[in-house]
DNA sequence: TGAGTTATTATGCGAACGTATAATATTGTT
DNA sequence: AACAATATTATACGTTCGCATAATAACTCA
């Protein structure tokens, strides 16, 4: 009998991709580019490093397929909320900044990635392209939830002003995420996204704070 | 005679210092810490690699002193605008803000030296200690300005609801410094640092678009 | 001007990096 | 039960990493 000793199991392509990913993601989130070694990728993800060659032509490669569901990711955990009903367009809006000034977007582990992905995305064009299709993605969304509240309050609101009043907002939301996420302890709960109402209502001229669902 | 062919000149060290320091700081903000190995900083600063054990006993040593500078110059750069003499309190609220929001503190490179330090803020104490302290006398400054600002309209000011104000504004300042510094040709002249006085304002009730000098 | 400091370069070491290739174990098929 | 396919491990190569030490050049000052 051919009595070989079992070292290894074989998993599926997609369990192994995505184990690999996960990996790479918590360990750039947690220590950063300089962390994300081949080796000890592999080590967290429960496999030796030459495996990583096998799903992945290169290091960059592996790293940008992170990147990619990371993004996507982050995209669809502040989306979803929308996919519920709401009592007013206003309540939308406010759920849609809720979600963003919440966890779990709001994690320092996501601060992290970001930081750990800056200088790639700024070099890379694959990451470029990814970059600024989220970033463009979610400012057009948070911008139309704002001319559909402005409009259904009967206040004005033509495109250039509107333009403007999404990059403000977003600003702010982006900049209170950074807080929260960077210094989990300097808020208290629920401050976050109570602040980011009130200052987002507060740009685009509507109380946001108690809309309700 | 002696007859030796100059190969290189003796600097002061503070020269030496500030030239690995400055390499560093461009480094780090252009690629990242994977970019600022102590060769290729030595390189950048004009000398081989031996001379950085010289000046710093370890390059975590030259990363940390780089960090201090780097803190200790963005601070200085917007609460320079201070010293000079303005017409109200509400124009030097706006002027800091306004400051905050322009070149130089706006400058990519800014956002990905604030990128690259991330991790190290996180696991290192020492850097822990400086990133506390430059946040906190940011926040702390741009509270005071608005107490005096609100105190000076007759507008009511509590400190906790001072403080609330001052974590969104500097979150508005905050995530605005990041969009402009990420996408610079995001936003017309002036537009960011508008943006950011109409928001500010719009928080705390006061009109700070238009207070001159 | 010559000796003493020390700033600076030159060279080397062990470890870890990303990548490449060969060997082996596991699984599905017949 | 043997085979084919391929997932996985094992090993090796050349490069670069941070750090250490020795050699040398540049400047200061008696």
């Amino acid at each position: 009998m051919p009595q070989t000793r079992k070292t290894h199991q074989r998993q599926t392509p997609d369990f192994r991709r995505q184990a690999l990913i996960d990996a790479t993601l918590n360990l750039l989130a947690e220590g950063g580019p300089e962390v994300a070694t081949v080796r000890v990728i592999a080590k967290k993800a429960g496999v030796t490093q030459g495996l990583i060659r096998h799903y992945f032509s290169t290091k960059d490669d592996l790293i940008a397929a992170a990147y990619e569901q990371h993004m996507t990711q982050m995209t669809e955990a502040t989306s979803a909320v929308l996919e519920q009903p709401f009592r007013s367009h206003s309540a939308r809006l406010a759920g849609f900044v809720t979600a963003a000034l919440t966890p779990p977007v709001v994690d320092l582990r996501n601060v992290g990635l970001w930081a750990g992905f800056l200088h790639m995305t700024q070099t890379d064009s694959r990451m470029q392209r990814v970059h600024a299709r989220t970033y463009r993605a979610f400012r057009d969304r948070l911008e139309r939830l704002i001319v559909v509240a402005l409009k259904a309050a009967d206040l004005p609101h033509d495109p250039q002003m509107s333009r403007r009043v999404a990059i403000a907002c977003n600003g702010v939301i982006d900049g209170l995420w950074l807080e929260g996420s960077a210094l989990p302890d300097g808020f208290e709960r629920d401050e976050l996204s109570e602040i980011g109402l009130q200052s987002v209502g507060a740009i685009i001229g509507l109380n946001l704070n108690k809309t309700g669902i």
